[in-house]
RNA sequence: GUGGAUGUAGCUUAGUUGGUUAAAGCGCCAGUUUGUGGCACUGGAGACCGUGGGUUCGAGUCCCAUCUUCCACCCCA
Protein backbone atom coordinates (compact mmCIF):
# COMPACT_ATOMS: atom_id res chain seq x y z
CA UNK A 1 0.00 0.00 0.00
CA UNK A 2 1.30 3.44 -1.01
CA UNK A 3 2.96 5.32 2.19
CA UNK A 4 0.12 8.10 2.10
CA UNK A 5 -2.73 5.76 3.17
CA UNK A 6 -0.40 4.03 5.66
CA UNK A 7 0.16 4.65 9.20
CA UNK A 8 3.33 4.47 10.59
CA UNK A 9 5.16 1.72 11.89
CA UNK A 10 4.12 1.36 15.62
CA UNK A 11 1.72 3.55 15.59
CA UNK A 12 -2.15 3.27 16.15
CA UNK A 13 -5.28 4.90 15.35
CA UNK A 14 -8.26 5.16 17.72
CA UNK A 15 -11.08 4.51 15.66
CA UNK A 16 -15.06 5.98 16.41
CA UNK A 17 -15.95 3.23 17.33
CA UNK A 18 -13.69 2.95 20.08
CA UNK A 19 -12.96 6.50 21.26
CA UNK A 20 -15.63 6.41 23.34
CA UNK A 21 -13.97 3.81 25.56
CA UNK A 22 -11.27 6.01 26.03
CA UNK A 23 -13.25 8.72 26.87
CA UNK A 24 -14.31 6.76 29.71
CA UNK A 25 -11.12 5.47 30.88
CA UNK A 26 -9.53 8.45 31.13
CA UNK A 27 -12.07 10.27 32.79
CA UNK A 28 -12.07 7.99 35.48
CA UNK A 29 -8.70 8.12 36.21
CA UNK A 30 -8.65 11.91 36.13
CA UNK A 31 -11.63 11.32 38.89
CA UNK A 32 -10.26 9.06 40.92
CA UNK A 33 -6.52 11.30 41.05
CA UNK A 34 -8.94 14.18 41.66
CA UNK A 35 -10.68 12.08 45.12
CA UNK A 36 -6.62 12.15 46.17
CA UNK A 37 -6.31 16.07 45.46
CA UNK A 38 -4.17 15.40 42.19
CA UNK A 39 -5.02 18.04 39.70
CA UNK A 40 -4.19 17.62 35.84
CA UNK A 41 -1.02 19.33 34.19
CA UNK A 42 -0.74 19.85 30.50
CA UNK A 43 2.70 19.71 29.30
CA UNK A 44 4.27 20.13 25.46
CA UNK A 45 4.76 16.86 23.66
CA UNK A 46 8.46 17.85 22.97
CA UNK A 47 11.19 19.20 25.18
CA UNK A 48 14.85 20.39 24.90
CA UNK A 49 16.87 16.72 24.46
CA UNK A 50 18.46 17.62 27.23
CA UNK A 51 15.92 17.78 29.78
CA UNK A 52 15.27 14.02 28.97
CA UNK A 53 19.21 13.50 29.42
CA UNK A 54 19.52 14.80 32.67
CA UNK A 55 16.65 13.32 34.42
CA UNK A 56 16.10 9.99 32.46
CA UNK A 57 19.70 9.50 32.95
CA UNK A 58 22.15 9.34 29.41
CA UNK A 59 23.25 5.20 29.86
CA UNK A 60 19.73 4.23 29.87
CA UNK A 61 18.28 2.47 27.02
CA UNK A 62 15.64 5.08 26.27
CA UNK A 63 17.64 8.17 25.87
CA UNK A 64 20.57 5.73 24.22
CA UNK A 65 18.82 4.53 21.58
CA UNK A 66 14.68 5.23 21.90
CA UNK A 67 14.32 8.83 21.40
CA UNK A 68 12.92 10.81 18.69
CA UNK A 69 15.21 13.40 18.45
CA UNK A 70 15.79 16.28 15.70
CA UNK A 71 17.03 19.75 15.37
CA UNK A 72 14.09 22.38 14.65
CA UNK A 73 14.39 25.15 12.45
CA UNK A 74 16.46 27.13 14.93
CA UNK A 75 18.92 24.77 15.52
CA UNK A 76 17.52 23.82 19.31
CA UNK A 77 17.95 19.93 19.57
CA UNK A 78 14.30 18.83 20.60
CA UNK A 79 12.63 15.35 21.98
CA UNK A 80 9.03 13.89 21.73
CA UNK A 81 8.83 13.27 25.25
CA UNK A 82 9.69 9.44 26.07
CA UNK A 83 7.79 10.04 29.00
CA UNK A 84 6.42 12.38 31.26
CA UNK A 85 7.92 12.99 34.49
CA UNK A 86 10.88 14.61 33.16
CA UNK A 87 8.66 17.27 31.25
CA UNK A 88 6.70 17.64 34.60
CA UNK A 89 9.33 17.87 37.09
CA UNK A 90 10.66 21.13 34.38
CA UNK A 91 7.97 22.56 34.45
CA UNK A 92 7.09 22.66 37.79
CA UNK A 93 10.54 23.89 38.41
CA UNK A 94 10.91 26.83 36.07
CA UNK A 95 7.10 27.83 36.78
CA UNK A 96 8.20 27.85 40.70
CA UNK A 97 5.30 25.21 41.63
CA UNK A 98 8.04 23.84 43.87
CA UNK A 99 8.13 26.78 45.67
CA UNK A 100 4.46 27.07 46.61
CA UNK A 101 3.09 25.14 48.90
CA UNK A 102 3.68 21.71 49.53
CA UNK A 103 3.22 19.12 48.24
CA UNK A 104 2.06 19.60 44.51
CA UNK A 105 -0.07 17.11 43.44
CA UNK A 106 -0.76 16.60 39.96
CA UNK A 107 -1.80 14.03 37.09
CA UNK A 108 -1.66 14.21 33.33
CA UNK A 109 -2.65 11.97 30.45
CA UNK A 110 -1.49 11.75 27.14
CA UNK A 111 1.14 10.50 23.99
CA UNK A 112 4.58 8.91 24.37
CA UNK A 113 7.20 8.39 22.26
CA UNK A 114 9.57 5.60 21.56
CA UNK A 115 11.67 4.66 18.44
CA UNK A 116 11.29 0.33 19.70
CA UNK A 117 9.94 -2.24 18.09
CA UNK A 118 6.93 -2.45 18.33
CA UNK A 119 4.77 -5.61 19.83
CA UNK A 120 1.91 -6.35 21.51
CA UNK A 121 1.75 -3.98 24.66
CA UNK A 122 4.23 -1.76 23.08
CA UNK A 123 4.15 1.05 20.48
CA UNK A 124 6.10 4.13 18.76
CA UNK A 125 3.44 6.79 20.35
CA UNK A 126 2.14 5.09 23.12
CA UNK A 127 -0.69 6.97 26.13
CA UNK A 128 0.39 7.23 30.00
CA UNK A 129 -1.73 8.55 32.10
CA UNK A 130 0.21 8.91 35.80
CA UNK A 131 0.69 11.71 38.36
CA UNK A 132 3.58 13.14 40.23
CA UNK A 133 3.48 14.15 43.89
CA UNK A 134 6.44 16.67 44.26
CA UNK A 135 8.10 17.98 48.18
CA UNK A 136 6.10 14.65 50.24
CA UNK A 137 9.20 12.84 51.81
CA UNK A 138 6.75 11.00 54.42
CA UNK A 139 6.61 7.49 53.52
CA UNK A 140 2.68 8.02 53.42
CA UNK A 141 3.21 9.72 50.90
CA UNK A 142 4.42 6.22 49.19
CA UNK A 143 1.43 4.24 50.19
CA UNK A 144 -0.67 7.26 49.12
CA UNK A 145 0.51 7.07 45.40
CA UNK A 146 0.55 3.51 45.36
CA UNK A 147 -3.26 3.62 46.50
CA UNK A 148 -4.14 5.87 44.32
CA UNK A 149 -2.80 3.60 40.92
CA UNK A 150 -4.51 0.18 42.59
CA UNK A 151 -7.60 2.58 42.94
CA UNK A 152 -7.37 4.07 39.22
CA UNK A 153 -6.52 0.27 37.83
CA UNK A 154 -9.90 -1.29 40.23
CA UNK A 155 -12.19 1.91 38.89
CA UNK A 156 -11.64 1.27 35.48
CA UNK A 157 -12.19 -2.68 35.69
CA UNK A 158 -8.85 -4.17 36.24
CA UNK A 159 -9.97 -7.16 38.53
CA UNK A 160 -6.29 -9.45 38.48
CA UNK A 161 -3.27 -7.71 39.00
CA UNK A 162 -0.67 -8.26 41.51
CA UNK A 163 1.77 -5.65 43.44
CA UNK A 164 5.45 -5.68 43.48
CA UNK A 165 7.50 -3.42 45.85
CA UNK A 166 10.84 -2.71 46.52
CA UNK A 167 13.23 -0.24 48.18
CA UNK A 168 16.75 0.59 46.09
CA UNK A 169 18.20 2.98 49.12
CA UNK A 170 19.37 6.14 48.33
CA UNK A 171 22.46 7.28 46.77
CA UNK A 172 24.17 7.26 50.37
CA UNK A 173 23.55 3.20 51.15
CA UNK A 174 23.86 2.28 47.28
CA UNK A 175 27.13 3.07 46.79
CA UNK A 176 27.48 0.15 49.25
CA UNK A 177 24.99 -2.19 47.54
CA UNK A 178 26.66 -1.18 44.49
CA UNK A 179 30.00 -2.46 45.48
CA UNK A 180 28.48 -5.76 47.58
CA UNK A 181 26.96 -6.44 44.06
CA UNK A 182 29.98 -5.72 41.75
CA UNK A 183 32.09 -8.28 43.82
CA UNK A 184 29.55 -11.12 43.44
CA UNK A 185 29.08 -10.80 40.07
CA UNK A 186 32.42 -9.96 39.25
CA UNK A 187 33.15 -13.63 40.84
CA UNK A 188 30.58 -15.15 38.29
CA UNK A 189 31.67 -12.84 35.72
CA UNK A 190 32.55 -15.67 32.74
CA UNK A 191 28.61 -16.57 33.46
CA UNK A 192 27.26 -13.69 32.15
CA UNK A 193 25.45 -12.68 29.06
CA UNK A 194 27.13 -10.21 27.07
CA UNK A 195 25.17 -7.17 27.86
CA UNK A 196 25.50 -8.28 31.26
CA UNK A 197 28.84 -7.80 31.19
CA UNK A 198 28.54 -4.99 29.85
CA UNK A 199 26.39 -3.73 32.96
CA UNK A 200 28.53 -4.92 35.61
CA UNK A 201 30.69 -2.04 35.09
CA UNK A 202 28.30 0.29 34.62
CA UNK A 203 24.88 -0.30 36.65
CA UNK A 204 25.12 -3.51 38.09
CA UNK A 205 21.44 -3.50 39.72
CA UNK A 206 20.22 -3.85 36.00
CA UNK A 207 22.09 -7.49 36.17
CA UNK A 208 19.10 -8.74 38.05
CA UNK A 209 16.45 -7.69 35.99
CA UNK A 210 17.94 -9.70 33.25
CA UNK A 211 15.32 -12.43 31.91
CA UNK A 212 18.33 -14.37 30.79
CA UNK A 213 18.16 -17.54 32.60
CA UNK A 214 22.01 -18.15 33.84
CA UNK A 215 22.37 -14.25 34.94
CA UNK A 216 18.63 -14.85 36.42
CA UNK A 217 20.05 -17.58 38.54
CA UNK A 218 23.34 -16.35 39.33
CA UNK A 219 21.01 -12.88 40.39
CA UNK A 220 18.81 -15.29 42.81
CA UNK A 221 21.67 -15.55 45.01
CA UNK A 222 23.01 -11.96 44.63
CA UNK A 223 23.07 -9.59 47.52
CA UNK A 224 20.09 -8.14 48.37
CA UNK A 225 19.50 -4.46 48.44
CA UNK A 226 17.35 -4.31 51.48
CA UNK A 227 19.83 -6.02 53.32
CA UNK A 228 22.36 -2.85 52.30
CA UNK A 229 19.80 0.07 53.19
CA UNK A 230 20.91 2.68 55.56
CA UNK A 231 18.94 3.12 58.49
CA UNK A 232 16.65 5.52 57.55
CA UNK A 233 16.14 4.15 54.25
CA UNK A 234 14.82 0.90 55.96
CA UNK A 235 12.79 2.93 58.45
CA UNK A 236 11.12 4.91 55.35
CA UNK A 237 10.68 0.87 53.51
CA UNK A 238 9.48 -0.55 56.56
CA UNK A 239 6.77 2.57 57.11
CA UNK A 240 5.33 2.38 53.26
CA UNK A 241 4.99 -1.23 53.98
CA UNK A 242 2.70 -0.55 57.40
CA UNK A 243 0.90 2.26 55.53
CA UNK A 244 0.17 0.21 52.80
CA UNK A 245 -1.30 -2.62 55.37
CA UNK A 246 -3.46 -0.12 57.03
CA UNK A 247 -4.76 0.81 53.67
CA UNK A 248 -5.87 -2.50 52.73
CA UNK A 249 -3.26 -2.92 49.42
CA UNK A 250 -1.77 -6.62 49.25
CA UNK A 251 1.54 -6.45 47.67
CA UNK A 252 5.10 -8.57 47.51
CA UNK A 253 8.23 -7.57 48.53
CA UNK A 254 10.74 -8.32 45.34
CA UNK A 255 14.47 -7.21 45.78
CA UNK A 256 14.69 -8.08 42.05
CA UNK A 257 12.62 -5.24 41.10
CA UNK A 258 15.00 -1.90 39.01
CA UNK A 259 13.47 0.25 37.26
CA UNK A 260 15.35 1.54 34.10
CA UNK A 261 15.06 4.73 34.43
CA UNK A 262 17.96 6.55 37.00
CA UNK A 263 16.35 8.90 38.59
CA UNK A 264 14.44 6.33 40.99
CA UNK A 265 15.23 6.33 44.62
CA UNK A 266 14.10 4.32 47.57
CA UNK A 267 10.38 3.13 46.77
CA UNK A 268 9.90 1.51 43.60
CA UNK A 269 6.66 -0.79 42.12
CA UNK A 270 5.34 -1.91 39.67
CA UNK A 271 1.37 -3.56 38.48
CA UNK A 272 2.06 -6.53 36.88
CA UNK A 273 -0.65 -8.96 34.90
CA UNK A 274 0.10 -12.55 33.72
CA UNK A 275 -2.73 -12.11 30.99
CA UNK A 276 -1.18 -9.69 28.30
CA UNK A 277 2.36 -11.49 27.37
CA UNK A 278 5.52 -10.34 27.55
CA UNK A 279 4.67 -6.40 28.24
CA UNK A 280 3.11 -7.39 31.66
CA UNK A 281 3.87 -4.55 33.59
CA UNK A 282 0.73 -2.11 33.20
CA UNK A 283 2.20 0.85 36.02
CA UNK A 284 5.23 1.51 36.91
CA UNK A 285 6.77 4.01 39.38
CA UNK A 286 8.78 5.00 42.93
CA UNK A 287 10.37 7.66 44.39
CA UNK A 288 12.57 10.49 42.77
CA UNK A 289 14.35 12.54 45.72
CA UNK A 290 17.14 13.51 43.87
CA UNK A 291 15.43 14.39 40.56
CA UNK A 292 14.83 17.81 41.31
CA UNK A 293 18.18 18.55 42.36
CA UNK A 294 19.66 17.03 39.50
CA UNK A 295 17.81 19.23 37.11
CA UNK A 296 18.42 22.61 38.89
CA UNK A 297 15.87 22.68 41.10
CA UNK A 298 15.96 23.47 44.60
CA UNK A 299 16.10 19.21 46.40
CA UNK A 300 12.51 18.59 46.66
CA UNK A 301 11.78 14.74 47.52
CA UNK A 302 9.25 13.70 45.28
CA UNK A 303 7.57 10.19 43.54
CA UNK A 304 5.08 9.15 40.96
CA UNK A 305 4.00 6.60 38.92
CA UNK A 306 2.88 6.09 35.27
CA UNK A 307 0.58 3.88 33.48
CA UNK A 308 0.41 2.63 29.82
CA UNK A 309 -2.93 3.24 28.80
CA UNK A 310 -2.87 0.63 25.60
CA UNK A 311 -1.57 -2.05 28.18
CA UNK A 312 -4.90 -1.42 30.26
CA UNK A 313 -7.19 -1.57 27.35
CA UNK A 314 -4.96 -4.96 26.48
CA UNK A 315 -5.94 -6.17 30.41
CA UNK A 316 -9.53 -5.25 29.85
CA UNK A 317 -10.05 -7.02 26.58
CA UNK A 318 -8.22 -10.07 28.15
CA UNK A 319 -10.92 -9.76 31.14
CA UNK A 320 -13.58 -9.34 28.49
CA UNK A 321 -14.25 -6.17 30.32
CA UNK A 322 -17.37 -4.63 28.75
CA UNK A 323 -17.44 -0.89 27.87
CA UNK A 324 -19.67 1.31 25.85
CA UNK A 325 -18.87 0.93 22.05
CA UNK A 326 -20.32 4.41 20.73
CA UNK A 327 -21.84 7.86 21.86
CA UNK A 328 -25.30 6.56 21.78
CA UNK A 329 -28.65 8.55 19.67
CA UNK A 330 -31.56 9.31 21.52
CA UNK A 331 -33.92 10.17 18.36
CA UNK A 332 -33.37 9.41 14.87
CA UNK A 333 -35.34 11.78 12.44
CA UNK A 334 -36.63 10.25 9.24
CA UNK A 335 -37.63 13.51 6.74
CA UNK A 336 -39.20 12.70 3.33
CA UNK A 337 -39.60 15.14 0.85
CA UNK A 338 -37.96 18.64 0.48
CA UNK A 339 -40.13 20.45 2.77
CA UNK A 340 -39.58 17.33 5.76
CA UNK A 341 -35.80 17.63 5.11
CA UNK A 342 -36.22 21.49 6.30
CA UNK A 343 -38.78 20.97 8.72
CA UNK A 344 -35.91 18.11 10.03
CA UNK A 345 -33.51 20.73 10.20
CA UNK A 346 -35.63 23.48 12.14
CA UNK A 347 -36.41 20.17 15.01
CA UNK A 348 -32.60 18.95 15.13
CA UNK A 349 -31.55 22.30 16.07
CA UNK A 350 -34.46 22.97 18.44
CA UNK A 351 -34.02 19.29 20.22
CA UNK A 352 -29.76 19.58 20.16
CA UNK A 353 -30.43 22.60 21.88
CA UNK A 354 -31.88 20.87 24.51
CA UNK A 355 -29.57 18.48 24.94
CA UNK A 356 -31.19 15.45 23.25
CA UNK A 357 -28.00 13.47 20.86
CA UNK A 358 -29.84 13.45 17.33
CA UNK A 359 -29.49 12.78 13.97
CA UNK A 360 -31.28 12.36 10.59
CA UNK A 361 -30.71 11.47 7.47
CA UNK A 362 -27.52 13.16 5.14
CA UNK A 363 -27.30 10.99 2.50
CA UNK A 364 -30.69 11.17 0.73
CA UNK A 365 -31.87 7.69 1.24
CA UNK A 366 -35.29 6.58 1.14
CA UNK A 367 -37.84 5.56 4.19
CA UNK A 368 -36.92 2.18 4.28
CA UNK A 369 -33.39 2.43 4.50
CA UNK A 370 -33.22 5.47 7.20
CA UNK A 371 -35.25 3.04 9.86
CA UNK A 372 -32.25 0.49 8.79
CA UNK A 373 -29.87 3.39 9.35
CA UNK A 374 -31.54 4.37 12.56
CA UNK A 375 -31.24 0.79 13.80
CA UNK A 376 -27.64 0.56 12.99
CA UNK A 377 -26.78 3.52 14.84
CA UNK A 378 -28.93 1.96 18.17
CA UNK A 379 -30.93 5.32 17.93
CA UNK A 380 -33.28 4.87 21.05
CA UNK A 381 -36.46 6.52 19.42
CA UNK A 382 -37.05 7.79 15.65
CA UNK A 383 -39.37 9.80 14.02
CA UNK A 384 -40.65 10.34 10.40
CA UNK A 385 -41.87 13.14 8.88
CA UNK A 386 -43.14 13.10 6.12
CA UNK A 387 -46.29 15.35 4.56
CA UNK A 388 -48.90 13.81 6.40
CA UNK A 389 -47.07 15.03 9.79
CA UNK A 390 -46.49 18.32 8.24
CA UNK A 391 -50.22 18.13 7.28
CA UNK A 392 -51.46 17.43 10.85
CA UNK A 393 -48.87 19.07 12.91
CA UNK A 394 -48.24 15.62 14.85
CA UNK A 395 -45.85 12.67 14.87
CA UNK A 396 -45.13 9.43 15.70
CA UNK A 397 -43.07 8.69 18.40
CA UNK A 398 -41.58 5.20 17.98
CA UNK A 399 -39.88 3.49 20.54
CA UNK A 400 -37.15 1.19 18.63
CA UNK A 401 -37.02 -1.17 21.27
CA UNK A 402 -40.54 -2.45 21.60
CA UNK A 403 -41.82 -1.00 18.80
CA UNK A 404 -44.20 1.05 20.08
CA UNK A 405 -45.40 4.11 18.89
CA UNK A 406 -47.59 7.23 20.40
CA UNK A 407 -48.48 10.41 18.86
CA UNK A 408 -47.96 14.13 19.82
CA UNK A 409 -48.22 17.61 18.62
CA UNK A 410 -44.52 18.33 16.61
CA UNK A 411 -44.52 21.94 19.26
CA UNK A 412 -44.42 19.18 22.19
CA UNK A 413 -41.94 16.88 20.81
CA UNK A 414 -39.04 17.87 23.43
CA UNK A 415 -41.07 17.21 26.22
CA UNK A 416 -42.57 13.81 24.82
CA UNK A 417 -38.87 12.73 23.96
CA UNK A 418 -37.83 13.56 27.05
CA UNK A 419 -40.55 11.94 29.20
CA UNK A 420 -39.81 8.56 26.71
CA UNK A 421 -36.34 8.71 27.60
CA UNK A 422 -37.30 8.95 31.43
CA UNK A 423 -39.50 6.26 31.59
CA UNK A 424 -37.60 4.14 28.93
CA UNK A 425 -34.87 4.97 31.49
CA UNK A 426 -36.84 3.60 34.64
CA UNK A 427 -38.05 0.14 32.56
CA UNK A 428 -34.37 -0.43 31.62
CA UNK A 429 -32.93 -0.16 35.67
CA UNK A 430 -35.83 -2.33 36.68
CA UNK A 431 -35.47 -4.89 34.49
CA UNK A 432 -32.09 -5.13 35.56
CA UNK A 433 -33.19 -5.28 39.24
CA UNK A 434 -35.24 -8.03 38.08
CA UNK A 435 -32.86 -9.94 37.06
CA UNK A 436 -30.52 -9.33 39.30
CA UNK A 437 -33.21 -10.88 41.64
CA UNK A 438 -34.09 -8.50 44.07
C1' G B 1 19.02 -4.00 17.50
C1' U B 2 18.52 -10.08 17.40
C1' G B 3 15.51 -14.39 16.31
C1' G B 4 10.74 -16.75 14.49
C1' A B 5 5.94 -16.33 11.94
C1' U B 6 2.46 -13.58 8.83
C1' G B 7 0.40 -10.58 4.53
C1' U B 8 -5.73 -12.72 -0.90
C1' A B 9 -12.28 -7.56 -1.21
C1' G B 10 -13.97 -3.10 4.83
C1' C B 11 -13.59 -7.93 8.18
C1' U B 12 -12.72 -13.51 8.55
C1' U B 13 -10.93 -16.87 5.31
C1' A B 14 -10.83 -20.67 0.54
C1' G B 15 -7.74 -21.04 -3.55
C1' U B 16 -5.94 -28.31 -5.21
C1' U B 17 1.07 -30.79 -8.24
C1' G B 18 2.02 -22.80 -11.27
C1' G B 19 -2.70 -22.87 -16.65
C1' U B 20 -8.01 -19.13 -19.38
C1' U B 21 -12.75 -13.61 -16.72
C1' A B 22 -9.47 -15.01 -8.23
C1' A B 23 -14.12 -17.71 -4.57
C1' A B 24 -17.25 -17.70 0.04
C1' G B 25 -19.35 -15.86 4.60
C1' C B 26 -20.03 -11.36 7.25
C1' G B 27 -20.33 -6.16 6.32
C1' C B 28 -21.79 -2.25 2.67
C1' C B 29 -25.50 -0.47 -1.20
C1' A B 30 -30.24 -1.30 -3.69
C1' G B 31 -34.71 -3.96 -4.28
C1' U B 32 -38.78 -7.77 -2.60
C1' U B 33 -46.66 -3.43 -4.49
C1' U B 34 -49.33 1.50 -0.82
C1' G B 35 -44.96 5.71 4.28
C1' U B 36 -41.52 2.33 9.04
C1' G B 37 -35.77 -1.15 11.48
C1' G B 38 -34.34 -6.16 13.55
C1' C B 39 -35.93 -12.07 9.99
C1' A B 40 -35.92 -14.10 5.02
C1' C B 41 -35.13 -13.78 -0.28
C1' U B 42 -33.00 -11.33 -4.86
C1' G B 43 -29.48 -8.31 -7.10
C1' G B 44 -25.14 -4.94 -7.00
C1' A B 45 -20.57 -2.51 -5.83
C1' G B 46 -15.90 -3.84 -3.92
C1' A B 47 -9.12 -7.20 -4.60
C1' C B 48 -3.65 -4.36 -9.73
C1' C B 49 -3.73 -11.44 -4.51
C1' G B 50 1.58 -6.16 0.88
C1' U B 51 5.45 -3.87 -2.54
C1' G B 52 9.56 -4.39 -6.08
C1' G B 53 12.39 -7.63 -8.85
C1' G B 54 13.31 -12.64 -10.97
C1' U B 55 12.23 -17.90 -13.00
C1' U B 56 8.44 -19.47 -16.80
C1' C B 57 4.92 -19.69 -22.94
C1' G B 58 2.11 -18.69 -18.30
C1' A B 59 2.49 -17.08 -10.92
C1' G B 60 -2.05 -15.58 -5.69
C1' U B 61 0.64 -20.18 -6.24
C1' C B 62 8.17 -21.10 -7.19
C1' C B 63 12.91 -17.87 -5.92
C1' C B 64 15.17 -13.18 -4.00
C1' A B 65 14.70 -8.51 -1.79
C1' U B 66 11.85 -5.02 0.87
C1' C B 67 7.88 -3.31 3.97
C1' U B 68 3.88 -4.24 7.49
C1' U B 69 1.73 -6.85 11.39
C1' C B 70 2.28 -10.55 15.11
C1' C B 71 5.33 -13.54 18.82
C1' A B 72 9.83 -13.91 21.76
C1' C B 73 14.58 -11.55 23.29
C1' C B 74 15.93 -6.68 24.82
C1' C B 75 13.68 -2.47 27.19
C1' C B 76 9.74 -0.36 29.62
C1' A B 77 4.21 1.97 30.49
Amino acid sequence: MAEINRAVKGTNDILPGESSKWQLIERKMLETAELYGFEEIRVPVFEHTEVFLRSVGDTTDVVQKEMYTFDDKGGRSITLRPEFTAGVIRSAIEKGLINGPLPVKTCYVGGCYRYEKPQAGRLREFHQFGVECIGAAAPNADAEVIALAKQVLTTVGVEKISLRINSIGCPECRKDYVAALKAYFSSRRDDLCDTCKDRLERNPMRILDCKSPVCHEIAAHAPVVTDYLCRDCRDHFEAVQRHLRAAGIDFTVDPQIVRGLDYYTRTVFEFVSGDIGAQSTVCGGGRYDGLIGQMGGKPTPSLGFAMGIERLMLLLEAQKTELPLSAGCDLYLAPMGEQALTKASELCALLRAEGFRVQTDLCGRGLKAQMKFADKIAAKYTVVLGDNELLNGTVNLKNMKTGEESVCPIDELPQALLNALQTAALDALTDTVEQAGF
